[in-house]
DNA sequence: ACAAAAGTGTTAACCGTACACCCATGA
DNA sequence: TCATGGGTGTACGGTTAACACTTTTGT
């Protein structure tokens, strides 16, 4: 990985431009699962306490996949996360000087940063209890969002999530999205539930199990899950050597 | 539509990031169908005589969409493209001076030109027979090439050609390509063979043709198709007000 | 007349969907 | 013992895939 330049804030907003691509920027999309939400991860901004999607910028020589690496790592803690790039937004008005970003006091004249942007928006898949949720350096907060609660964001980052999310649907028929958004072992009502709320639709317990063990990629353990209330569910886990041999073969999850 | 500046080659490769937003770039994969074979529009460069996908930049307060249009527009004389935004290819290895490329003798120094890209590829769906192929100001020759026969392409652009055959191939499934594809009238028989050929296999006859009727937007004419040999085929368009209930609605093709 | 392409219909296999029964557990 | 959630199996219906026969036209 390429190592970033440490600048304070008031540099960066001076002299980002000499190592970073200009005029250019990356958004992610970092979803999360948890007690049968779907969750996003935001930020709020020190100067207008709105909230935005995590993002940042390209290095001079670095790869747009890496930059995108490097920022889900700063916000989450983790490495190898699942990407996925899924649209690039080129609006003329998607700049912070047409959207009451302010620089900081001692900056004078024009800075990079209030120029138009084009983004790259990446999405990616997380556990949610593995994220250690990280500020950036214009940021006060960084927490999980309900997809469902998410408030007015800046710029179009509301767009952006919406079309995240309409690609993580579309994703789910050849991916199998458990893999990254639950923990290693889970049970068939946890996985299930982890469909329905990406789908938005209720499916059916018997053959939703039959349509996911059918695929293979399945490993149920001797264990049951245990402390809810009812019958013990069985735990399963993903088969990492059945399910790359599928992946090749083109994987189709009818659901 | 933004008006693009009248600069000479080496004003551009000299002062271009005045007009242009710098180090972005876009490229277009515009797909044919003629005579049975899925066909890309190519160029030929002036320097090295090698093939390229047709590109271009994007002006400082230009849309990259419309930036796109605006290029096809230049190497077809068409409007009312079809138009994808597929993906953005950030490698820092995508730049013209380590390809080879050569400024205008007259330009000294560095040019924005010469520094890494970042590109993105749209992919585009246009009628054969009403393009007008024109060659930009870097390039010799502009043609068609069959899909199957391509040359090795400068910088990436092979791999981006590859993938916007694979984003057309999905995308298959939810649109009508013959609709742009194809003249307004075509045969039964024509319309599959464009499907065989972006698909790359055999689809059975009247299956096929069931399929299509089914969705409700083809309108058989009375006229048949003559001078082939054997018996006339029926023509059919794609009606309108079919289509665009049918879209609202999601349309789908299970071909 | 014959070959080759086009129009149309039928059947079997498969898959998705709907649904019923039994078991385990805590209240 | 009852309500609730979990595990498993079966039957129906629609869609897809495989396939056969007739018609038209040029040679």
């Amino acid at each position: 990985m390429i190592k970033q330049p440490r600048l304070t804030l008031s540099e960066f907003f001076e002299k980002g431009d000499q190592f970073y691509i200009p005029q250019l920027s990356i958004d992610c999309v970092i979803f999360g699962f948890h007690e049968g939400e779907l969750k996003v991860l935001l930020l709020q901004w020190k100067d207008s306490k709105k909230w935005c999607l995590p993002g940042g910028f390209v290095l001079k020589q670095e790869h747009i996949d890496d930059a995108a690496v490097r920022i889900l790592q700063n916000r989450t803690g983790l490495n190898n996360i699942y990407l996925q790039q899924f649209y690039t937004f080129g609006d003329p008005e998607r700049a912070r000087k047409t959207h009451g970003a302010r620089k900081p006091g001692d900056v004078t004249g024009k800075s990079w940063l209030t120029e138009r942007f084009i983004t790259v928006g990446y999405w990616a898949l997380v556990e949610f209890s593995k994220v250690d949720p990280t500020p950036d350096d214009f940021s006060l907060d960084c927490k999980w969002w309900d997809i469902n609660k998410v408030p007015s964001l800046i710029l179009d980052h509301n767009a952006i999530l919406d079309k995240a999310l309409s690609s993580l649907r579309i994703h789910i028929y050849d991916y199998p999205v458990g893999k990254d958004l639950l923990p290693q072992k889970f049970t068939m009502p946890e996985l299930q539930t982890l469909y329905e709320t990406i789908l938005g639709k209720d499916l059916d317990r018997r053959n939703f199990q039959k349509k996911m063990l059918s695929m293979g990629i399945l490993e149920r353990l001797k264990e049951r899950k245990q402390g809810g209330a009812h019958k013990a569910p069985y735990l399963y886990r993903f088969d990492s050597k059945k399910y790359q041999l599928a992946m090749k073969q083109g994987l189709k999850f009818g659901i």
